[in-house]
Parts: structure tokens; sequence; C-alpha cells
DNA sequence: ATTGGCACTCAATCGCTGAGAGTGCTAGCC
DNA sequence: GGCTAGCACTCTCAGCGATTGAGTGCCAAT
């Protein structure tokens, strides 16, 4: 039976040791959180804790500390939401007003978000997946090839170098650009394919081939499986409390600079809901001792892309959930009016 | 005096530590290295060798290591080079040639050349100030704002968003395309300002607030302070070898996130020859026991950017001298032929 | 100039001990 | 029945001294 001062005790054992990274022992609590109470009773509460799962003493003679169940109990009932200072929302505002494009806002949020936490911040860039065409451009480039630059209404711009069988002319370029933008512009990139479907069929002849190698370009490489980007900063945080992970922070480090496990710990770009994942609640292997804080950013009606933290199991949740909605919060507005 | 036997016993120092990463004894050495001279011989020589400041001994008891003047004069005089095998040549090109873009290219160099070194890689883009334009765009975005695009023949994508006084039509908008075209297609980007002087002057009236803006932007951000790309990797050899580097490595790490240090550390694009800085000879203070390996990039008349890995300066240089300028010449040659 | 011999230094390791923190248990109290 | 005081027990950690061994510097001999 888990009653209302055990709650007590589990949240006075986590935000000590958020704190101190130090295991809590019985007197300290009865001193310092749920007064009026002998340390014995606090050790019957604790011992119950312990069989619930909720906290383990590394030794015999040690304090506790709190298990991912411990954790995962006290992120789900026991904290509060504390919005940022006023100072805090100021300064997410000035320092993110001063982007000048998507690349910098990407950037700019990232570091924000980093020292806001002092944690591991992951923010991807608006998914193309889910993104409308804005401008579709070719640009000649020497031995035959061909530049297409797609930007999205994100604000993003992707480009890819097509080799295209013959040089094609000026005009004919023209042509093909503007029968590509009259066929794109405004439409979602899951649309694009349908859009373009039947345009190759109504180009010259002579310069068929050509177009044939842009289309095919265009949507294999940047409608079918478009790279997602991911902006990673505030690996220097990780070496400061370097003690606070596991054996090593090597694999946690090689899995900071793998696209593929990035996107996989900042969970589906289509719910906005925050995700909190816990120590063994993620999949991966590298994240043993961590968990990551993630939401999805956009407008109200449509989230873009995700963005979180990764640090510690024993990390300030309640600060990093804070910092993790206004930022995406902020993040999204920015994104979706331009 | 330094004769031949005492460099070739500062040799043996240096390619054993670098091997061990442990002091040095007389012993090791005269039976491994220098054969056919006592121990106590070779202890006369090191301390000819630790007057001149070549090595040191950590403390009374230990072996000899090569301080940072002793590494500079195993890399001046001792090294030999040594050219990568054909498997890692093989391997280079392999890997580089399935690049599709310029964002690729450069993400798998830096990739590429941590593997090779088993060490911090940074490479930086083609530097926008070494190339030329190759097309200008402007696309319409809601809000009455302007996204100008500005692609340099390295291939090579930048963007900013103005915020225009006026909304402008589709026509004037192709209009002033055109014009910036024609102006600077083919130009350097030092030379774009000249291009551009009087263009705006030929706009008509009341498009002429917005063209201002467009140009001003075009020419501040892109053209006169144009922002540095830099990509890194491999920050996770940090960690594995951790002990090898100085006090802390958070300092460190917090400078790879800073691009102005890189650009520091990388030193001036206008040069392709190989510098290597070691230690001390590196003048940030957050790299006391770090030495860089950097060389140009380019064409075989013009150095684009520069590209190097960051190690302990007990690194492997041979190695990496090897790998860091096969790298530089192959994507070179990418960069300069697309 | 080189070498063998030798005394010396110093970091690292091991084993030991005492202190301290914290627990679990039991018996008594309200 | 729940709470508490007391107490024995366990285990970690810091400190200490002795030992070990690698490596040096110097000197006298070749």
């Amino acid at each position: 039976m888990i009653d209302e001062r055990k709650l007590h005790v589990l949240r006075a054992i986590v935000e000590e040791f958020v704190s101190s990274h130090e295991p809590i022992g019985s007197k300290a609590i009865a001193d310092r959180h749920v007064k009026g109470v002998s340390p014995a009773t606090i050790r019957n509460d604790m011992a119950a804790l312990e069989d619930e799962g909720y906290i383990v003493a590394p030794h015999t003679s040690a304090g506790r500390i709190p298990t991912d169940k411990g954790y995962r109990l006290f992120v789900d009932k026991l904290s509060e939401v504390k919005p940022l200072s006023h100072a805090e929302r100021s300064a997410i505002s000035t320092f993110m007003d001063q982007a000048v494009d998507l690349d910098d806002v990407m950037l700019r949020t990232t570091k924000l978000l980093a020292q806001l936490t002092h944690q591991v911040a992951i923010v991807q860039y608006p998914s193309l997946q889910l993104s409308a065409v804005r401008h579709i451009e070719l640009v000649t480039m020497p031995a035959r090839r061909v530049m297409v630059v797609v930007i999205a209404d994100s604000g993003r711009v992707e480009q890819r170098m097509v080799e295209v069988p013959q040089e094609l002319g000026a005009v004919t370029l023209e042509d093909l650009r503007q029968r590509l933008n009259r066929a794109c512009e405004g439409v979602l990139f899951v649309d694009v394919p349908a859009a373009v479907a039947d345009l190759v069929a109504s180009v010259d002849v002579e310069a068929r081939a050509s177009a044939t190698a842009i289309v095919a370009t265009l949507l294999e490489s940047l409608i079918e499986r478009p790279e997602e980007r991911i902006v990673v900063a505030g690996a220097a945080q990780l070496m400061k409390r370097e003690a606070d992970y596991g054996p090593s922070l090597a694999p946690l480090l090689e899995a900071l600079e793998e696209n593929v496990v990035l996107l996989k710990l900042l969970g589906e770009a289509a719910h906005d809901d925050l995700q909190i994942r816990i120590g063994s609640e993620n999949v991966i292997d590298a994240l043993l001792g961590t968990s990551v804080v993630s939401t999805g950013y956009g407008s109200q009606t449509q989230t873009v892309a995700r963005l979180g933290v990764v640090g510690p199991t024993h990390m300030n949740y309640v600060n990093s959930i804070a910092a993790v909605s206004a930022v995406a919060r902020y993040v999204g507005r920015i994104v979706t009016e331009a």
C-alpha cells in the first residue's frame, strides 16, 4: 500500500538525489522534508517503497536512490509544472528573434535548450514530409549537371545534384522549371508524386530524358525518403557531469552522432505530446542511465518536427519539461508563421 | 650538441609514447630501438635531451615523455611521410563517391577523417569569400517577406529572409531576379558589391524600397560577413582516450561547438599548406594538451577552405598527416569539379 | 666516449584500521 | 495498529605505513 506519506518520501528522495547525486538516508528526509515524523518511521516507508521497486539501496549502509520506476511515478504523479520565470521567457524571445534564417533558428534553438537545461539538446528540422513546396529551382552546373533546389514553406532549403543525359538549354530548363512550379507550388510533399505524374510526358522529346532524370531525383531523394536534419548541442554538458552517466560516455556520444538514433530518441513526429522516456524505457543500449524529454512543435493544428533534451536519469525533470515545452512553443510559432 | 643518436633516441621516445601513452625508460629504448648501446649511454643522451627541453620526466623515477618542443622536432625532422595503403585509398573513394550533394560531401568527409585518424575531425564548407555566384533566387514568402537564395559555384546554397517594406508582385520580383542574375552570375563574391552597385537605381520607383532591402541583405549577410559553415565529427573519440587529454575535456568539447574557435584552429583558408600546431603552439587555452593538423583544399590554383583533425599532443602524427592530406586532395577534386 | 655498478627517489599498491553513515529489528509507547 | 527509541550490525571510505619496483644520476673503470 502506497499512502500519501510514502509518496511524499519518494518525492523527497527524488528531489534530494537530483540536487546532490548522493544516496539519501532516512534522517535527512525526516529533517528536511517529512517533518514531525521520526527517522524510524521513514525507514519503514522506505522499506515498503523498496519492496515495490521504486527505490534501491546501492549497498547495505547507504541511503536510497530512485529506480527508473521511481522516477516514472515521480514525473507522472508528483511533479508540478513550474512555468519558466519571466527573465527566462524574455531571454528566450530576445535570443530567438535575432535569427536570420531557418538554419539560424535551428541552431539557436538547440543552443538555447542546451543552456536552459544544462543538458544535451536535440532539435529536428521541420520535416519535409509534413511541409508543402514553396518553390523549385533548377540551376545548371558545369559538366552536364543540374542542381535541383527545393524550398519548403517552413523555410527549409534542400538541394541535390543531378547528372543529366543531355545538356539542357536555358530555355528548356526555364520551361521545365515553370512546369514544375506550376504543378508543385503549395502542394504538400507527400502529394508531389501525384502532382508531377504526367509532367514529364508533356516535355519536348529531345529534353525528356533529362527531365525524367531531374524529376526522378526530386521524387526519390527529396520526397520519398528525405533526409531528416538534426542539430545537437551541449555535448560539453556531458563531460561536466560525466560521473552521472553509466560506465562510459563513449557509446552515448557515438549515438549522438547518428541521426537514425536521434530520431528514435525524439519519437514520432506526428504527435505533439510531451514524452518522457526514463532509463530502460529507452530501447537503445547506449542510454541505460539516461532519460529523454521530448515534444513536438509546429502550429496548433499540426506538428512539423520534434525537439528535446537528453540527460542522466536523475535530471531535473521539472526544469527540463518546462524548458522543452516553452522552447517548443516558441519555435513552433516562428517556424509556422514564416 | 644534438647528434644523430640523440635524435634517434628522441624519435624512439615519441614513437613509444604515442603507442603506449606511458613514460619511456632508458632500458626500453636500448632494447627495442637503439640497439648495441647500453642503457647508461641512453641515459646520458636523455639527460642532454632534457637539458635542451625536448623531453621531461613526470617525476624522478619515471621514464621520459616528449615536450611540445620534442614533438615539434619530431614532425619537422624525424617523421617520414607514409602514404595511405591501397585499401585506405579505395575506401576513401568509394565512400566519397556516394555523396549526393555538398552537404553530403561535407558530412562524409568529416566522418571519414574522424574514422581514419580516430580523432576529432573538423571540415569547413567552401568559403563563400573564395567562390563565385552561380545563381540568385528570390522567393516570396507569406507576411511581406522574401527569401533570398544564393547558390555558389561550389554547390553551397545559402538563404536569408528579408522583410520588405512593400509587397512585391510576381512580375516585379521576376524582373529583379533577372537583373540580379545578369549582374552577378559568375562573379566572385568579393566583386558582387561592385557588380550590383547601381542596380537598385534602375528599378521602378514603387518597388525600389523593397529592392534596396533585398540587395542590402544580400550584400551584408552573404557577402560582407558570410557565415562560415563547419562540420565536426568524432567527439566520441575524445571519450575513449579521455585520460590522454589534460585536466578535463569539458573546455575542449565546448570549444568544438564554437565556430569562431574552430576557424582559428584550422588557420587561414588562404594557404593550402599543411599546418601542425602542437600543444602550446595553439593560442587557445582549452587546448593545452592537444595538437591540430590542418590543411587547405580546393583546386590546384586555389584553396577554397580548410579541414583538419584535433587530437592529443601524443597523437600519431604520421598517420594524421597522411589522412588529412589524402582526404583534402580528394575533397578538393570533388568540390572544384562540381 | 661508453659502460657496469650502486645508492637513491618516488609513485603505486596492498593490507589494515577506525570512523561514520545508515539500516533492520525488536521492544515499548500512545 | 501505527509510531518511536534504542541498539547491534554491515558496509564504504579515508587514512596510514610498509613494501615494491621502475628508473634515475653519478662515479669509477675500461
